[in-house]
DNA sequence: GGCATACAGTTAGGCAGCTAACGATAATTG
DNA sequence: CAATTATCGTTAGCTGCCTAACTGTATGCC
């Protein structure tokens, strides 16, 4: 459980009397956020449990998941592109499709070849570069992890129906979406941003 | 950004395809769970995002939440109990409501008591506590600080309308609900379990 | 009353994020 | 071709999370 948050969370009544006092306080939005990073985490929670069984982290995880991609390239990876590489390979690469730095990726890579899952190796061709590859001990390892872990994520979700589901992917997707113009609000004004600095 | 994870998340027909090499694997599930996680990681961002320009930490930020609601308790977390304590107190009380260990809770305590944000008393009655309360400079940096932090969750969740909020609510309530009855299924068999350590 | 047990807070050590800076190498450009 | 610029991987040092073990204090049980 990464993020720590409220154990319980204010109840809706409360939210109400703190609007009083706070004029900016949407008492729905407050609600329908702190749910979402409460389920975010317990959703996470009951991932990372099974991964810690297994003694690998979430972090780990998302790596070999990515190599995984290149060592098993499903044809819907590569829609057109005929000889494109299926997955990342390098370090940068892995820290661009894990969403996290370069420095970081160093820290797991480390972790992950000293427990004998990847083996780095130097890029013939360019000598600043690493590749990363899995290891037939990691290849075995995320076949016997995979079902189980498939099986807790059907179990969770379990209890929505098809069209909840559904639903639920189409509200996240909204909020994802607006999430990303808050942070970074040049996605939609690319033609405009660079004229900015030029001025 | 605490939880680390794939950017880009894979496309339903690409586990469609996964789905046949591992028959556990259930799509829409897999997907909802991938979204929810997405969702609540981009959530969390947003906020963080704003906590760092204040230069405190989603930790940080949440134990003076736990004690700010001591100082200004509502009526309606009160609703019976007329001397009853409004907020958590002590460390522990503290570790328990973010749902972090105690240890943890010590290293909060200690940055925001070098910060100036909380003080640390000795307990009259009980020597082994600690009470920790928020210095008038929490106070004033929570009065400033929490409209703007409101603002941005209203906006964040401004895309939905009440009604969709209100479904985002009950579907996340009972994928939380779900997840903690797979993380503890005691809770429901608290009579049975001890028999079976018994035998 | 004395001793085992339980509990509060801290400490020590590990992992996983981050930023900033570095050396080595490639690419660009005058 | 030479020099600047950009990129790759790594290192160092910070924060914040964890577990395990420790100290001091209260409590419960003969």
């Amino acid at each position: 459980m990464p993020l720590l948050l409220l154990k319980d969370l204010p109840r809706y009544e409360c939210l109400l009397e703190s609007a009083k006092e706070f004029p900016d306080l949407d008492p729905s939005a407050a609600e329908a956020y702190l749910h979402l990073l409460r389920a975010g985490d317990d959703a996470f929670g009951v991932s990372e449990r099974n991964l810690d069984e297994h003694g690998i982290s979430q972090g780990r995880f998302c790596v070999l998941m990515l190599l995984w991609r290149r060592v098993h390239p499903r044809a819907a990876d590569l829609p057109g592109a005929a000889g494109a590489e299926a997955g990342p390979r390098t370090p940068a690469e892995l820290a661009a499709g894990a969403n996290v730095t370069r420095a970081t990726m160093t820290g797991l890579i480390d972790t992950l070849e000293r427990d004998g899952f990847v083996k780095r190796e130097p890029d013939p061709v360019d000598r600043r570069m690493m590749s990363v590859r899995l290891t037939p001990k990691a290849d075995q390892f995320l076949r016997e992890f995979l079902p189980g872990h498939f099986r807790t994520t059907a179990k969770l979700i379990g209890v929505l129906t098809e069209a909840e589901r559904k639903t639920l992917v189409r509200l996240l997707t909204k909020i994802s979406t607006q999430a990303a113009a808050m942070v970074s609000p040049s996605t939609a004004s690319a033609l405009i941003e660079p004229v900015a600095h030029a001025v």
